[in-house]
DNA sequence: GCAAGGTC
């Protein structure tokens, strides 16, 4: 027999190849430079037995959406028509002599065996490579391999148990691909088009609409408005403080704080008259600090700026290189869970070397482990991020590097461990009618912060002993005033929860819509400004450009404005039940598009919203 | 000149 194995990407070839081919394979040369075949014998078993192998690659999507050239001119078609143009799946010119690969090696195949990843584009990059492939033999069987990391046993294992490619998944992919096309090209198409000939200074620009550029956009308007409409209002609050066995501890009033200071001092004077403070409980109780959930690629990504300060997209193409060098597992996983078959103690030993962290792991094996967390999400695809092999900070091309694998290695030793504990005492006093507390924590055992160092745990102050019904005169009692604070704009670990949260784009495509409305000008990054605890981290603001379109299409319609998520969110939503089979394509992209074309007609009847934001905002203030 | 999703 023989077998065309073919991969996502080069570098999952050629470790898949050095496993199944026990390092002896031949490698041969392609058109591309990133793509090499692989040739080796391998004994699959069962129906397939021993096989010539030959494992190459793709990189990625082989395949693009376009419309006929008909369709191609902006000004003379209009773009109505393109709700029902013909759309044409080809294959890309960049992929093109991956395709012509393909097409050969599979010509004297009986066996295509996809090794795409195991989530939905791979599915459906699967089903690219395998009409590809029967282009160039139309007898070739199909086959499909499942695993989710480099390990090899689980390769091996993998190797050994195809499965088919799930239709579902790639149906669900097709349906995504057609849909942000046509929208695509629809709104970008009239909305450049209308503001270029209104407004000069647009005459070069391309005013893009994406489903999710567009909602990613809003989020900043949004958090910016807030700022915009802030105006600090006043509060008071009362002060209590003791003075007992050489320490002042001071009390917060139950009530926090109230915003008329006629009432503050109302309060202050019944305090007063009272004249004696009164413990009325103290309460000593165990304090838990849990430790963190399995790792996930949105988790990662706001981490990688929060404790590392790597932008997300950066982090995330550190962790990239760290899994393709078989130091880390997949690092685009949505599971925050492992599954309670995996070997946790195996990947913990391997880190026992490390000069580091390598003790803790070790007293991890000798009786401190404790099963990690589980998150409620579950991708079925990858397991949680997590360290594959130990490295070396040498052995990595840069520092950043070295940061980013500390931090997954960190993480996973953490969730292996156990919270940490302390106790907290807490005193509540009451002078007249007015309530008090305040708290003191000893932490007892650190645990995982042993490891995590990126989360601080401390002691405060020990309070001084207070029984119950103790009565004391206070040293102070007065109304101490201040203002409430302005929002802050959106920070880039904020605005990712935002998309993750409302479903826009994939945890691995976040960060890249960040940086396309920075680059259509919609968004600026800037350094946070002030003194404190939050100057100089970046923070993003919308441009004039940007307030205009997202306030334009508010105007239009506020419950189908294309700058809110909603949308987009349900569409993933659906995408899911096509996955899960309870949805059809067809369905999806006909419901979808009928939607749409209603708003395309608001907007198209009513772009003068959009043109006198513009003008408000472009040419006016 | 248009998208979002893969990947280099």
């Amino acid at each position: 027999m023989r077998i065309l194995c073919v991969a996502e990407k080069n570098s999952i070839a050629k470790s898949v190849a050095s496993i199944l081919g026990g390092g002896h394979f031949r490698r041969r040369d392609t058109k591309s430079k990133y793509i090499k075949n692989y040739d080796f014998d391998y004994d699959f078993g069962g129906q397939l037995g021993d096989c010539n192998v030959t494992m190459t690659a793709v990189s990625g999507h082989l395949t693009e959406a376009s419309f006929p050239p008909e369709y191609s001119s902006w000004s003379s078609v209009p773009q109505e028509v393109l709700f029902d143009a013909q759309i044409r799946i080809s294959v890309s010119k960049n992929s093109a002599p991956l395709a012509d690969n393909i097409r050969r090696e599979a010509s004297n195949a009986d066996y295509l065996y996809i090794w795409t990843d195991c989530d939905r584009e791979g599915e459906y990059i699967g089903t690219e490579i395998s009409n590809v492939a029967r282009s160039g033999n139309s007898r070739i069987r199909v086959l499909r391999a499942d695993f989710n990391n480099l390990e090899r046993t689980h390769i091996i294992r993998a190797a050994r148990n195809p499965r088919n490619l799930n239709q579902w998944a790639a149906d669900a992919v097709a349906a995504r691909i057609e849909l942000d096309f046509r929208l695509g090209a629809i709104f970008t198409r009239i909305q450049t088009l209308q503001l270029q000939k209104a407004f000069e200074i647009l005459k070069k620009r391309v005013i893009s609409y994406g489903p999710c550029q567009f909602p990613t956009l809003g989020f900043v308007v949004d958090r910016w408005q807030r700022v915009e409409d802030f105006l600090p209002e006043q509060f008071w609050s009362i002060k209590l403080q003791d003075r007992r066995q050489a320490k002042t501890v001071t009390f917060n009033w139950k009530r926090n704080r109230v915003f008329d200071h006629l009432a503050a001092l109302v309060y202050l004077e019944r305090c007063l008259e009272a004249k004696v403070a009164k413990v009325t409980n103290v309460v000593q109780k165990p304090k838990t600090k849990y430790k963190p959930l399995p790792l996930t690629t949105v988790e990662l990504t706001k981490l990688g700026p929060k404790f590392l300060r790597i932008s997300a997209k950066k982090t995330l193409e550190i962790a990239e290189h760290l899994y393709t060098n078989g130091f880390v597992s997949y690092p685009r996983t949505e599971t925050d869970q492992f599954d309670p078959g995996m070997d946790l103690q195996t990947l913990i030993s391997k880190q026992t070397s490390d000069p580091s962290w390598g003790t803790f792991a070790s007293d991890l094996l000798s009786g401190n482990f404790r099963n990690p967390r589980s998150g409620s999400h579950n991708d079925k695809a990858h397991p949680p991020i997590h360290p594959i092999a130990h490295v070396t900070q040498n052995a990595l091309p840069s520092q950043d590097h070295w940061k980013v694998y500390q931090f997954i290695t960190r993480r996973f030793l953490a969730c292996c461990s156990d919270h940490a504990r302390g106790a907290e005492t807490i005193v509540e006093v009451t002078m007249g009618d007015e309530q008090f507390s305040q708290s003191g924590l000893t932490v007892l055992e650190h645990n995982y912060l042993d490891v995590y160092i990126y989360e601080k745990w401390n002691s405060s102050a020990q309070l001084p002993v207070y029984e119950m019904n103790d009565e004391f005169v206070p040293r102070q009692v007065n109304i101490i005033e201040g203002a409430t604070t302005s929002p802050t704009y959106l920070t880039e670990p904020e605005l990712i929860s935002l998309m993750d949260a409302n479903g826009i784009g994939t945890d691995a495509t976040m960060a890249e819509h960040i940086e396309k409305v920075q680059e259509r000008e919609y968004v600026l990054k800037r350094k946070r400004k002030g003194k404190g605890s939050g100057a100089g981290v970046s923070e993003f603001v919308p441009t004039s450009l940007g307030v205009a379109l997202v306030k334009g299409y508010d105007e239009i319609g506020l419950e189908w404005s294309l700058t809110k998520p909603f949308l987009r969110r349900e569409m993933e939503v659906q995408l899911k039940n096509i996955e899960k089979g309870q949805s059809s394509k067809n369905v999806l992209v006909e419901v979808t598009l009928t939607q749409f074309r209603d708003v395309f007609h608001l907007t198209k009847t009513r772009f003068e919203c959009l043109l006198r934001r513009c003008k408000e905002y472009l040419e006016g203030q």
